[in-house]
DNA sequence: CCCGTTTCAGGTGAAAACACCTGATTCGGC
DNA sequence: GCCGAATCAGGTGTTTTCACCTGAAACGGG
């Protein structure tokens, strides 16, 4: 008698990617795809309607509900629920964001797909999966603790500050972004300046590569 | 006796789709893969080991060479074999941009399989897949052709211009920009003016933007 | 109750970015 | 030789951005 398959679930806006790692998955042997979802949303409201999944495969950059987000969502409702986090970019915060949030293990989009299947074992059979590239960003951000503030390596915006993020990602000057938020143009340059020091910038492309970055705006 | 396949190649950075775009292009009956490359570069030095290809599936965000590149020098070396531009973004320069270098077809990334079916049936039974998307862009540049400058619906740059923009994705200021250039910063300002009208943006970060959107800078 | 945190908002001055002008080279094509 | 296009570079002035202050109001928890 065979053994069971592990039940995967694909969480990815990107419907191409999302189809062809789904064939993938299936190709390796040892996992199934359970379902696709579109978004972080779309996962939430399609879960219920299946079987418990083993693991899911979450994108982080995408529109309605973030992998961010629904990584959270998901500890909360369904913490036995594994989470592989998925991403463009070998963005440091992002990492850590996401293990905070949950997730066993971190992989880029651009990776072998071989990658993909330890990442998958590893996380079933050891319930992890720390890739060099993890370890070395890791490795590189508690050195940069040192230096910056001994508080914590990661920086937690508030809902304002990423209102104003999103807003700076435009043509607009501060003096019209205050105007969209009902704010003073001062209390603008408060947001500003509370943000070049925490992401540690020092302009305002500073500001919007950090948003790109990090998926809080997404062009 | 069965009908020939059409051969399909793929190119595109990431590693991940690419597989999964392989599995699912073979999964359609009638195309298969005969080989993938990483970017234009290692394309331009796999096409001559295999078989000549029926249609290249090519992405437009890559590092070392681009789409845009790709398809210029495809048409020069190969132009029989046909060309269906892969994006990220809906853009219409970059619509407009690989058409002009001789695609048969643009879809997007989070389009449906049974788009990319559709847009390879279409090309190598019509020649050519005009999905809404592309036929919707195009109007609307032609709309905005009238408004902005009569010369043409295409913004070219220039070698130097591209060199500004990247270093623009940056936080230098422009003096920084203008040392790194050899040049002075009343040249600079020359370039970012001459920017802000061909690409219609009136801020440092609408250059960012329109750099990231059309591949110019690789976060 | 006080304390820390968050949110808000003001002032000042310096630096950078932006707008609009000018003209000198170089280079390839007609 | 002349012309247009591309490249380079200077002047002048306004607006925006950035740096570094200050303090008030609101709120939840020890």
């Amino acid at each position: 008698m065979p053994v069971k398959d592990f039940d995967v679930v694909l969480v990815d806006d990107h419907v191409l990617l999302r189809n062809g790692l789904a064939k993938l998955v299936d190709s390796f042997g040892g996992y199934r795809v359970l379902f696709e979802a579109d978004n972080g949303k779309d996962f939430t409201e399609k879960i219920g309607l299946h079987a418990m999944p083993d693991i899911v495969l979450l994108d982080i950059n995408m529109p309605e509900m973030d992998g961010y987000e629904t990584a959270l969502w998901l500890r909360k409702n369904f913490p036995l629920v594994k989470i592989l986090a998925l991403s463009m970019y070998d963005n440091e915060n992002a990492i850590i964001r996401m293990f905070k949030a949950g997730a066993k293990g971190y992989i880029l989009k651009d990776c072998e797909p071989s990658e993909l299947r330890a990442a998958l074992d590893g996380i079933m059979h050891k319930g992890f999966y720390y890739s060099e590239l993890v370890t070395g960003r890791l490795i590189h951000t508690i050195n940069k603790m040192d230096d910056d503030q001994p508080g914590g390596g990661l920086t937690q915006l508030s809902e304002r500050e990423i209102e104003f993020l999103k807003l700076a990602c435009s043509e607009l000057t501060y003096k019209e972004i205050a105007e969209k938020m009902f704010l003073s143009p001062r209390t603008i340059d408060g947001y500003r300046d509370a943000l070049f020091e925490k992401l540690n910038v020092k302009t305002r492309v500073g500001l919007v590569m950090y948003a790109i970055k990090n998926g809080i705006f997404s062009l």
